[in-house]
DNA sequence: TATTTATTTCGATTATATTGGAAATATGAA
DNA sequence: TTCATATTTCCAATATAATCGAAATAAATA
C-alpha cells in the first residue's frame, strides 16, 4: 500500500458520519446496506449520505452492487486489512509485533 | 472507544505528514524520536511539525517526554489497538472475525 | 545572568472539505 | 410511454484544516 492510498482511506474513515456508515457496513457483513437505508437510519440528506458514500467508495472502503432500483453498498475487507498491515509495517524497531487480518467467514484467505 | 476519539484519530492519521510522522514513531519503537530529528528527517518547518505533533498528540497517538532539551515522541499502541478494535467490532453479522492487536515485545498484556 | 539550542504558540493567509436544495439520471412498474 | 422511486450530480454557501515566519517559552550551559 501507499502513502496517498492509505491517507485517503484514513481521511475517509476520519469523518464522523462516514464512520459510522463504515461500521454499520462491517456489522451488516457481505450483504451490505442499501443507500435509502444508511440515509434513512442516519437521518442524513440523500445529497449528503451520497457524497460520503462518494468518498468511501473512491478510497475503497465499501463496494456498490446495483440490485433492482436500489444499490447496496457492503465494506471492503480487503483495503481494510492492507490498511492496517501499513500502520504497523516494520514496528518497533523489528521486534516481534504481530499485524492481523480480519475477514468474514468463508471469505478468509 | 466513542466515536468522537476515534473520529479524532482517524483524522490525525488521514494526512501524509501526519501518517508518515506516526509511522516513523512506530518503526522508532519505544525509545520514539526527538521532534528536531523528525522535522529534519521530513525536511518541514518545526513550526508545521509542531502543528502536527500536536493534532497527534491531541488524539492520543503518540506520547511526549521530555528529556533535557529534547522532547521524544513514541506511538502510543494502546489507541492504536483501541482503534483496530473499535474499527472491526461486531462485524460481519456476528460470524467469526478476528480483531487484532499490536504490541511491542514486553509490552504486550 | 546571558546565551545558545530545542521546541511551541501566535496569527494571518491560503487551501480543502462539508452541507443540502434543486435538478438530473436510472430503474422498474403501470 | 408515463409515472413513481432510488440515487446521484451540481453548485454555492459555509465551515474547517494546513502552512510557516516571527515571536515566545523552556532547558542547559557558560
Amino acid at each position: 500500500m501507499k502513502i496517498k492510498i492509505a491517507t485517503k482511506a484514513l481521511t475517509a474513515l476520519g469523518h464522523e458520519t462516514r464512520l459510522t456508515i463504515f461500521r454499520k457496513l462491517v456489522q451488516a457483513g457481505e450483504p451490505g446496506m442499501s443507500a435509502g437505508t444508511l440515509a434513512e437510519s442516519l437521518r442524513i440528506p440523500n445529497a449528503t449520505l451520497s457524497f460520503h458514500l462518494k468518498e468511501l467508495n473512491g478510497a475503497e472502503l465499501i463496494t456498490a452492487r446495483q440490485e433492482s432500483r436500489f444499490i447496496f453498498y457492503s465494506a471492503n475487507f480487503e483495503t481494510m486489512n492492507a490498511l492496517l498491515k501499513y500502520l504497523t509495517e516494520n514496528c518497533c524497531e523489528g521486534v516481534a509485533c504481530t499485524p492481523s487480518e480480519i475477514y468474514c467467514n468463508e471469505e478468509r484467505s
